[in-house]
Parts: structure tokens; C-alpha cells; sequence
DNA sequence: GAGTTTTTTGACCAATTGGACAATTTTTCT
DNA sequence: AGAAAAATTGTCCAATTGGTCAAAAAACTC
């Protein structure tokens, strides 16, 4: 259940929020909720300021409900990691599924970024309860996989955070990956998803203690 | 040599620019460039707004100032990896220094991710010029040691991205990271420590290939 | 196709913004 | 102390901003 109910919309309210949701993910990415004008949001969705009001009442509005829709989708990967999967297998699959999102989805990647570096206003509720809630179990997951010995002995919330930061990085950070490395985009991930897939199995591989 | 030769400056110029210059940069952290207005550094600071606008002519120049006078400071670890040295302590070093700099300055930190998250409209030339001859160097120094097998076979640059990627996460993420973690400041350091310190290990020890 | 509802827009507004400037105050120099 | 220079500030301005509103246009209903 979500909090925008968009039951009894008529055809045109579902084509132009959806207009309006797809440019102002665009500008809110780009610019942050404070840089972010709805006139830029306006020519980036090809409607007029007051039409656009007209279906949001307010810039905040719209924020709340891009941030909002997109949520479930960025927790998603985590729910996919099974108890019964063989644990390096679920842990690197995890971390594939955030290193495509990052490559296929900067902008919504961005807009998270931008949103908890500045504070998480609209977001902080949701980390405190629904995500650590998920993330506590993931977590306890791994430690019965440690201390079934089908893991190495590793610290559950930072090796989640790790593969965040890691993953997340060639989205967020993509100008300055490539100022650095010039490559294709494909090149790029196939090179990250190679370091990374090595970085996690040594991380992971259980080992004698 | 710095862009800006703060050389004939008296007393009250260095300190007042250095005022505003402190001030800016907690107003730029939290809200970024464009979030960021001269009442409120005007505030923070102490000062008021035409007389910040006395020792900058504009609010850009500020922020150019404050970005300008972070970045060799930002860089300044990367130097320190020694050819010289053991590879593994070397490499640890720089990522305890890291970590250290996103505890200690993660107002510098969330400036800077911002900063690129946004398009880097004033670092994009460094980082295409200084920063990335300084990488070149340092991942020629790696591969040096891999091939003196002193290493693990590792791809250099993705080595420091995800150095970068994990240390920084800490400082420009730390809503989300406390949000799960409910620890002490120095808890949660000493954890992340310990856990980058065992990743780091893992993937660079020297192993059969 | 007339009437009703929904959608769209041009014109407008108040608040905030970065910045200018002249006048005043403080500091510095002799 | 007095002149000159530097520093500070109150007041103002033009541009941009989020948002309003009444009227026009389009879509839908019967």
C-alpha cells in the first residue's frame, strides 16, 4: 500500500504525473530539491509551471512523491537475498543487482545521494524504521551463516554498507570515475563487476580463523 | 603555488576571510551551492551580508575559495603511499587516513560529494588533470608490486575508488549509516576500521593466482 | 451538440535572492 | 591628533523563485 493512492485518476492525470514525476527526477538528480526550479522542471517536461501545479500543489510535493515511488524499488535487491541460497552466491548476486541499478539507474541512484548528504528530510523516517528493520535481518542472516562456518567471520551492517558505497560510487560519483577512466560505460562495469565479484569472494571466502 | 596568493593580506582581511570561509563551508555541506544563500552564511558567520560581499565579490567566489583551499588537503594522502614501503601498509595507511578524514572533516567530505554528484562545475579540471596523474602514478605503483608479487593481482583503480567509496561513505552518508547503527561516533569508527582493515587484507594479500 | 467537467495557460504577486552603493565607523599611518 | 585608508553597514534594487487565479480551451457526458 502506497502513500499516493492513484486509484480514481483519469488517463490524462496518470500520463502527465508520470510526465512530471519522469522530468522532475531528471532536475531533482541533477540539482538537488533546493537547486531544482519548477521552471526547469517545466521545460524538462515540456508542460507550463501552472499545469504542472495544477496536478502537484506544491515543488515539495512532487519531491516527496518521486522520492516516494522510488523507494521500494532501491530497498528491493535486499528482500531477493535468501536464507537458504548458498550465502556467497546470494551476497554476490546482491551486489550485482546494486551495481546494475547503478549503472542502469544514476539519476534515481543521485537523487538518494543528494537526499541523505543533505539530511534525509523526507527520507530519515523511512531508514530508521522500514529499512533497518530489513536491513537487521539480512544482517542476522549473515551471522547464521557465519556461524554455520559457511562465511568468514565479517561484520554484516559495514560489509552492507561497503557494497552500497561501492556499488553506488560509479553512479553517484560517475564524473569523477570518468575523469579518471576512459572507457566505455560497458567497459567500465564489466572492469567494476570484476573487482568487485573478487573484492566480495576474499571478503567472504570462509577462512580459518 | 595556490590560485589565489593570499600574500598581501592584512591582519583583519585573513581573518575575516578566514570567518567567512568556515562559516561557508557548513552552509555549503548542508545545502550545496545552489542551496546554500549569503543570509545564511552571513548568520553563521557572524558577519553581515554586504560585508561578506567586501572580501567576496560574489557568493561563487566563495565557494570556489573554500573548494580550492580543501582540495590539496583532500588529496594530500594519496602523496603519501610510498613505492618504498611494504605494499599492504602502505595501502592500509592510506585507507586509516581516510577513514580518519571522514571523522574528523565530514563537512569537507559532503562538500566535495556534492560538489561531484552535481557535475563538479569547478573540480571537473582538476580531477581530469591533477588528481588523475596523481592516480596514474599510484596505480603504476601497485602494479609494480603485483608484478613483484607482492600483491595480489588487483586492478588498481577500482582498488582506490572503492577506498574512496567505503572511507567516505562514513562521513557523506552517516544519516543513513546512524539511522542503523546506534553506536558512539568512536564505535562506530573503530568497527568500520576494523572491518575495512579485514576487507583490505583479504583482497591484497598475495595469493597463488 | 449543448452542457458540464477537466485541463491548460497568461498574467500576476509576494517572498527570497545575489548584489550595489553611499554613508558611516574603525583602523592605520605619520 | 589628524589625515588617509580600510572596514562596516543600512538601504536599496533587479532578477528569480514558488505559487495564485481567473479566463480560455479541451475533453467528456448525455
Amino acid at each position: 500500500m502506497t502513500l499516493t493512492a492513484n486509484k480514481n485518476l483519469s488517463r490524462i492525470q496518470k500520463e502527465k504525473r508520470s510526465t512530471i514525476k519522469k522530468a522532475a527526477l531528471e532536475v531533482f538528480a541533477e540539482y538537488g530539491l533546493r537547486g531544482a526550479t519548477l521552471d526547469k522542471i517545466a521545460i524538462a517536461s515540456g508542460l507550463t509551471k501552472p499545469n504542472i501545479l495544477y496536478y502537484y500543489s506544491s515543488k515539495d510535493k512532487i519531491y516527496f512523491d518521486v522520492l516516494n515511488g522510488l523507494l521500494d524499488e532501491w530497498v528491493a535487491p535486499l528482500h531477493q537475498i535468501s536464507p537458504n541460497g548458498d550465502p556467497v552466491e546470494e551476497l554476490l548476486g546482491y551486489m550485482r543487482a546494486k551495481l546494475t541499478m547503478s549503472k542502469q539507474k544514476p539519476q534515481e541512484s543521485k537523487l538518494f545521494a543528494t537526499e541523505i548528504l543533505h539530511g534525509a528530510p523526507l527520507t530519515q523516517n523511512v531508514l530508521a524504521t522500514s529499512l533497518k528493520k530489513t536491513l537487521d535481518e539480512k544482517v542476522a542472516v549473515i551471522n547464521k551463516w557465519i556461524s554455520e562456518k559457511k562465511l568468514a567471520h565479517v561484520n554484516g551492517y559495514h560489509l552492507f554498507f561497503s557494497i552500497w558505497a561501492m556499488t553506488q560510487h560509479y553512479a553517484d560519483f560517475d564524473i569523477q570515475v570518468r575523469s579518471i577512466l576512459d572507457q566505455s560505460e560497458d567497459d567500465l562495469f564489466k572492469d567494476a563487476e570484476e573487482y568487485l565479484t573478487s573484492v566480495l569472494l576474499r571478503t567472504l571466502d570462509a577462512k580459518a580463523p
